[in-house]
RNA sequence: GCCCUCAUAGUUCAACGGAUAGAAUAGCAGUUUCCUAAACUGUAGAUACAAGUUCGAUUCUUGUUGGGGGUACCA
């Protein structure tokens, strides 16, 4: 069935085209929704029209709206404000257009075919030095939900991680380890990983200061105690170590990333989120070297006489980008390049997405031009999907200051506060102590996602913890809430026997609950599109929610459904809730939100 | 210095250049012999400042002020 509202813009096309004698294209016709404080389902800005028709707005919007009531069997009347003109269409159009999509789970969804478009997704990108944090999170959920809104548009899509597992501040943690430790594993003190490897981060950077302040104290400038403090120089040590691939220090590598892995695994898992293909930049930095040293010697990139090879991006205007350390050893740009072209390979994606923060809107700047300078065409259907940071109330979070909101205490905290309101209000008497937990932890994380996901992606967010943990008003669990309460409502009528319920003759007028529900749940195509378009999770959540709300008015305004005498009637309204149900489950699905049964 | 960004109720967030700038929360006042009150209803409260473009500006342009980020042989 072709959309009304493409089907209103065409007709208004035609009728510009027959009373003013204009040919005008889709994109000076504004239709959008009737907003609701007006009568009317869509509304068409007649203003662009005035140079056309030479009247007045309220003159031509009712010459439009006459003849739209004449050629649109689908338009059953209209009202005109100022220069807007309201459309308001019959209750059979809505009744049909409610039967065609009824039954249709997947509504507002577009299949992935042989022949769609391929999309893979970067997102997470941790290091392995320390837990994810608070900011991490962010990345997490907004790459989960992309690429969920990516294949519910169609698209093929990867989901890819690239796991930053070298580089000196790795050697960090481990010397801290190797001095500190005393042979100590997670296990042995009963840690998660990648939190015990972090403790030793945090190990280091305590001690290489007091070596720092030692070396000032004994009358050495600040800048040069920092390259000569002994960890420091043990660390970079242990770096050319490692590099040169000696045995002891890749063992000892290779154990503090497995204990690293497991408690990332842990994280993942209880974040809901998983990738289709895990790069290690250990695995791709090496290539990244080759191509730049074969790019030098084709004289694509200079370099400076103490071994630094560069880029200039002044044309571009841009600054000189070092690609290679003068002592040959890679940045994290050298391993990007690397990694990019190893996945094109692997992919030969359509299009390569990274979800990273905006404080590498420079990167990506620089590695979009620099891979096309060395002549990789496909570098144009890189992406950045930059998003903005996390801040506490009381300013950014800093990790030397211990002001970070670690991931997993987080979520604890968000389940154990679930449990402790669910408690307050009595709900759950009588489930097992299994299904309560599950119930929680669907609450808690449907909390913590939304709270994340309906914010802008782009716009930097404050998380107050507090409020985050809120169950009421504007978050995931109250959207929860109106699912668990649909499906009550809907076992109940089971109970009573009431079969098929999508069966019905519903000969009523609609009531402007009815509609309006309507118009949402027509609506949701629409905004799994512009989600996508706009590569925004946070379209969804804000429609979900109003979706919500909406359900929740029509649920107070209706009589009690169950008791309702119309039968017909009442199974029109059981399917509509349905229906909406169904709704807020994928949408709520896009953000990587799960539904509980009961709550 | 240069570049990029942001600024909306007390607070956290909305608003393809369109109508009387929406929500939530905190505040105040209400709703339960009725399908889950984690709900609903009412009330009060905001576009940093100054110009410009436009029939129309929170949105676009310029300037001012104030945040954030980048400009590393860190990632």
């Amino acid at each position: 069935m072709q959309r009304i509202n493409i089907k209103i813009t065409e007709a208004v096309q035609k009728i510009i085209k027959e009373l003013y004698g204009e040919n005008v294209n889709e994109e000076q016709i504004q239709i959008q929704k009737t907003r609701k404080e007006f009568d009317g389902d869509f509304t068409l800005v007649v203003f662009p029209f005035l140079r056309f028709s030479k009247k007045s707005p309220e003159i031509t919007a009712n010459e439009i709206g006459d003849a739209l009531v004449k050629n649109m069997q689908e338009v059953e009347s209209y009202n005109v404000i100022k220069g807007f003109l309201n459309v308001s269409l019959s209750d059979e159009y809505w009744k049909n257009f409610f039967n065609e999509v009824k039954s249709n789970d997947n509504y507002g969804f577009k299949e992935v075919t042989e022949n769609s478009n391929k999309i893979v997704i970067e997102y997470s990108s941790p290091n392995t030095n320390k837990p994810l944090h608070l900011g991490h999170i962010r990345n997490n959920l907004l790459g989960w939900s992309e690429a969920k809104i990516m294949e519910a548009n169609g698209n093929k899509v990867i989901k890819v991680n690239l796991v930053n597992d070298r580089g000196v501040h790795i050697c960090k943690s481990m010397l801290a380890w190797k001095e500190l430790a005393g042979g100590k594993t997670p296990e042995d003190v009963k840690m998660k990983g990648d939190h015990f490897v972090g403790d030793y981060y945090v190990a280091f950077d305590k001690e290489y200061k007091k070596q720092i302040a030692e070396l000032v104290a004994n009358g050495m400038d600040e800048k040069e105690a920092k390259n000569e403090a002994k960890w420091m120089k043990q660390a970079r040590t242990m770096l050319q170590e490692w590099e040169s691939g000696k045995p002891e220090v890749r063992k000892l590598w290779e154990k503090m990333n497995s204990w690293v892995y497991a408690g990332f695994d842990e994280t993942y898992k209880k974040l809901g989120v998983s990738f289709d293909k895990i790069y290690y930049e250990s695995q791709t930095y090496l290539l990244g070297k080759e191509v730049i040293l074969k790019a030098l010697k084709e004289g694509k990139l200079q370099q400076k006489e103490d071994g630094t090879v560069f880029i200039d991006l002044t044309k571009d205007g841009l600054d000189e980008k070092v690609l290679l350390r003068s002592d040959g050893t890679a940045l994290y740009m050298t391993q990007d390049i690397g990694t990019a072209i190893l996945r094109y390979e692997d992919f030969k994606f359509d299009e390569s997405a990274y979800v990273v923060g905006n404080e590498q809107d420079y990167h990506f700047k620089v590695l979009k031009i620099v891979l096309k300078r060395l002549g990789y065409d496909w570098a144009e259907n890189i992406s950045h999907i930059s998003y903005g940071m996390v801040e506490l109330p009381d300013g950014k979070m800093k990790s030397r200051e211990g002001t970070v909101v670690d991931a997993d205490d987080l979520v604890d905290e968000m389940i154990e506060t679930a449990k402790e309101k669910s408690d307050e209000l009595g709900k759950l008497e009588g489930f097992s102590e299994e299904e309560k937990n599950e119930i929680f932890r669907k609450i808690a994380l449907g909390a913590l996602k939304y709270f994340i996901l309906k914010v802008d992606a782009k716009k930097n967010m404050t998380f107050n913890p507090k409020e985050s943990i809120d169950f009421n008003g504007n978050t995931g669990p109250f959207v929860q809430y109106t699912y668990v309460r649909i499906q009550s409502m809907l076992s109940k009528a089971k109970d009573l026997g009431i079969e098929n319920i999508h069966e019905y003759n519903n000969s009523e007028k609609l009531e402007q609950s009815e509609l309006a529900l309507l118009n949402f749940i027509y609506d949701f195509e629409d905004v799994v599109e512009e989600a996508g378009k706009r590569r925004n999770p946070s379209v969804i959540a804000n429609y979900v929610f109003d979706l919500a709300k909406e359900f929740n008015r029509f649920y107070h305004e209706i009589p009690p459904i169950l008791k309702e005498e119309n039968k017909d009637l009442m199974k029109f309204r059981l399917s509509l809730s349905n229906k909406t149900a169904i709704i807020i489950k994928n949408a709520l699905d896009l953000m990587g939100i799960e539904v509980p049964e009961r709550m």
